[in-house]
DNA sequence: TCGTTTTTCTAGATCGATTTAGAAGAACGA
DNA sequence: TCGTTCTTCTAAATCGATCTAGAAAAACGA
């Protein structure tokens, strides 16, 4: 049963390990009768075809992808933002009979926590919401490993993105025209998990946060905005980063939570203190996911499955020559929206 | 850049690949000085480190476990299920340092959708709502793969479970106190998807849903039970699958539901005829997704994430010696069922 | 001082396949 | 009939590491 290899399946057919390759491989090298006596032989000696590893070794392809994640990797299946771009890159990773490897990265950059990316066999690698500057970015330019990620900083010279900027700033210019002056931005900061407090800019993990926060910043440049993080980004640590803020002494008259799931939370820790988002005080999100809609989220769209179909597209598909990719955004206003209230 | 390898970092160092392969996995095997030179020059020269199929060839092993899905890949993200059960597994993997490889099986069983299990280079593999008889189970076992379901039937030794019949029979007494005497089974059936038409018994996916609607049987023998599928496993397969049931002359008392979705999907397809779940006809659930208890869906409540842990401790760690383990559940009763109406 | 143990390093086999270049024989055209 | 082209198959090199057994040198104990 063990040790039954490409050899031992030659010599008891008698023929050539090379032909014993190619009648699996290349099945128009050879003769039907023989492939299908290999094949017979084969299946009776227990083979149950090439080794996967080795022929990894011997083509240089491993057929995976890796994704990598900066939050935990449980993490990582609690926010509907990675399942739907997950179920895109998964479309077309299918379609190219390749399959995804995950693969978290932990908080922490200890060098043990890369292990997982230089150990990976992968032929290209997605790389979803890693902050710029990620220990793991370097191993993977180092071991030369093609690279598209979620966002445009200049660490990749592949990605599919949005523009974060001009999104927040849409956002930012919404909130003005309703008359808000103080705004609480919600964020999660990996580095600091459970820590309900004001961060300092330079604690807000660079990529994506930064530049919504710059985006904001941009278009509402008379706005008092402080950031607060509640940790993982998660419903939960929207619920206590915004619980935070409410409870506090010095209420914004709106909350901006860097994420639908951030931005959940906080309406539920409204809701919870008898607060109505969009007449009390103006929640919003972004990303709009389903339950956005379903919770009246005022949130900034951005087409997540098709982040991932392209995403795959760029790393997996000859056809597609572009390397890097925008895609639109809208702003889509609901409920949880509204005038700044008069009574400071 | 290209071709650095073991070998050239070793000539460049003056020593046997040997001692540099050691440098990288067994540290105290050479003197500390020669370890940061060998890693130093390492570095000059752009290698990021033994390359992993080779490693994974050599060493045998692969640093990854897979874990199989009927569904298209796309859709196994879809169901909070699904998603549950990955972020237990996730959890445990990241324990043990090993990524998971997603492997899709498509819904027909031609030797191609199984290229993948041929090829993947896994360690072991985590079987996930996989109909028995599947190809892809043969072909693992033909390899040697170390295999853990998570359903008890007799083709793996290894299983992270529930006792899917008696859980059945609990929602099928529950029915029968209510009153109902004419069911309709929803799921999903891969192999006839947007097909809605009720089905032969040998039409079921053999597993889980084979065994809950013989629970069901078991508990209501005087009623008349059909079987319906809307074709895969989703929301949008349940609103077309009861939408079709409810347009139909001959209209069921309750709808069973054999995912938390697809009753969702119901419940929607209920609603848009006016129809209230719980008054004018029953529907019921299975698995108690977060999102049922917000519709509140009456539904057999499974250790979602707990089931995705185990199987993780039963594939890694060697301290789980259990090779099979049955989870409870229980029957939570929420407002989607009610009575069976007398007017029939 | 001499034998023994420990530390540090190396040679060479090996993991299991794929690939390249080419041999042997069959088929073919003129 | 002879040279040419296909078809079918093989020998040997190779992918990039890890492992086993053991050599050389250093440290140690009595």
């Amino acid at each position: 049963m063990a040790g039954v290899t490409l050899k031992t399946v030659a010599k008891a057919v008698g023929v050539s390990p090379s032909t014993v390759s190619n009648a699996y491989n290349k099945p128009d090298q050879l003769s039907t009768a023989l492939r299908e006596r290999i094949l017979a032989t084969a299946q009776e000696l227990g083979y149950a075809g090439p080794d996967a590893s080795a022929r990894a070794l011997r083509s240089g392809k491993a057929g995976a992808i890796g994704v990598l994640f900066t939050d935990k990797l449980s993490y990582a299946f609690s926010d509907p933002f990675a399942v739907g771009f997950l179920a895109g890159l998964a479309e077309v990773a299918e379609e190219f009979r390749t399959s995804l490897l995950l693969m978290p990265l932990g908080g922490d950059d200890t060098e043990d926590d890369s292990a997982a990316v230089k150990q990976a066999a992968i032929d290209a690698a997605a790389i979803f919401c890693v902050p710029h500057g990620h220990p793991a970015l370097d191993i993977l330019a180092a071991r030369g490993v093609p690279a598209a990620a979620t966002d445009s900083g200049n660490y990749t010279d592949s990605w599919v993105a949005i523009d974060e900027v001009a999104a927040a700033a849409g956002l930012g210019e919404y909130l003005t025209r309703l008359g808000h002056r103080d705004i609480v931005v919600l964020l999660d900061n990996a580095q600091a998990p459970g820590r309900f407090t004001e961060l300092e800019p330079d604690e807000v993990a660079s990529g994506n946060p930064t530049l919504r926060v710059e985006g904001l910043r941009k278009a509402m440049p008379e706005a008092r905005i402080r950031l607060v993080s509640g940790g993982y980004n998660s419903f939960d640590s929207g619920v206590a980063g915004a619980g935070w803020v409410l409870d506090s002494q010095d209420r914004p008259t709106a909350i901006v939570g860097l994420s639908d799931v951030q931005a959940l939370g906080a309406m539920e820790a409204a809701r919870v203190r008898g607060l109505v988002p969009g007449r009390d005080l103006t929640i919003t999100g972004f990303d709009d996911i389903p339950a956005a809609a379903q919770a009246g989220l005022t949130t900034i769209h951005q087409p997540i499955k098709d982040k991932g179909r392209m995403l795959g597209r760029v790393l997996l598909d000859p056809d597609t020559t572009a390397r890097q990719i925008m895609l639109p955004t809208e702003l889509v206003v609901r409920s949880s929206s509204g005038p700044a209230p008069k009574t400071l």
